[in-house]
DNA sequence: CAGATACAGAACAAAATGTTTTGTACAGAA
DNA sequence: TTCTGTACAAAACATTTTGTTCTGTATCTG
């Protein structure tokens, strides 16, 4: 890829997050990403179709960054301080929402973001099918438990970041085991 | 309230439901709107701000139509078929959802439902908290489970709605249980 | 009936959208 | 370094949307 492609590109995408942490997304006109951006009206329209189009590569953006290195967990990850696999993966999460990308933070406390908050539960309902393991068979649809996990998960760390952020990751995975571990005993 | 008011309010909260399930929120315009419901621009601006406050009011409206008589329902509900309070609020507003307005089920199911989603949270919040028995102390926050329970409970609608209304609103009630209950045991 | 008000219609300025054209600067390859 | 393609800026443009302001008409209320 062009450096140029890339370099506007960066810029748009830091223009875009600058501005959700000022305003709503439905507030934010293209004439302002490519004002705050500083790139042409042309340039805009060449990388991106709408503004819409524009949201949903920022959000593929960030949530692949934070779960690009999930599947490493298994290999590479300190268990000493995690009870298991399911533990590891939810600490790590959340550490790399909390640390890694303050854009993350920025992008999921601003007045949309509920739109990013869907997006995240996409990203979860794959992980949870994936790298978790139902173990106990209940009298629910498979396909219904997955979804009730992954939505909890998303509704625990809205909680969390409204809250200011205020528990320690592992704090925040104890919490979600105590309302999710119970359903399986 | 002026019969003429009630007219024009009428329509355009009938001309936005309308134009929501064919197109999503942000693409619909206020044009759209005031041609639909056959009134004037001037008359829009009149009764609405902007087009935020008319979703605004239009979550309001209908969800406090689903919500008003849950109170009634200690009084009034046939306990026979539910095993208790709890059960009979929940059942009674998974029906009121499935028959009694066909125009909530058309706002959840549009491409703009997460709105809508989070106006029924809000809803459910202060359900949950007035009118819930949370029996069991736990070691999480109370704040904490009231939200994960009408998040959970949100959750689960989305699923139902989004499958077809296959269950029975009994059997979305055992669902809930299935995954709340244990919780507190 | 009489005064008040909700409305339509039209006209308006301002802003935003999305496209087109022309010229410039920079990238990667020979 | 030189060449070629392409990403870009700038400007102009038609179109759409927004929100306001005016005037006259219809309708409610008392």
């Amino acid at each position: 890829m062009d450096r140029r492609q890339q370099k506007t590109r960066s810029a748009i995408f830091s223009a875009f997050i600058d501005l959700l942490s000022k305003k709503s997304y439905s507030k934010i006109t293209v004439q302002e990403i490519i004002d705050t951006a500083n790139v042409g009206r042309t340039t805009f329209y060449a990388h991106f179709e709408t503004k819409d189009d524009l949201l949903k590569e920022v959000c593929t953006s960030l949530f692949d960054h934070v779960f690009s290195d999930v599947p490493q967990i298994e290999s590479t990850h300190d268990f000493s301080a995690a009870r298991n696999k399911t533990d590891a993966i939810i600490t790590h999460i959340l550490y790399h929402l909390r640390d890694n990308h303050r854009n993350i933070l920025d992008i999921l406390t601003c007045d949309s973001g509920d739109l990013f908050l869907k997006f995240f539960k996409h990203y979860l309902n794959d992980l949870v099918s994936q790298h978790m393991v139902l173990k106990i068979p209940l009298e629910i649809p498979k396909e219904l438990l997955i979804n009730h996990i992954s939505g909890s998960f998303v509704n625990l760390v809205q909680w969390w970041i409204e809250g200011g952020l205020k528990q320690s990751p592992e704090q925040i995975t104890v919490y979600f085991k105590t309302v999710i571990m119970p359903i399986f005993d």
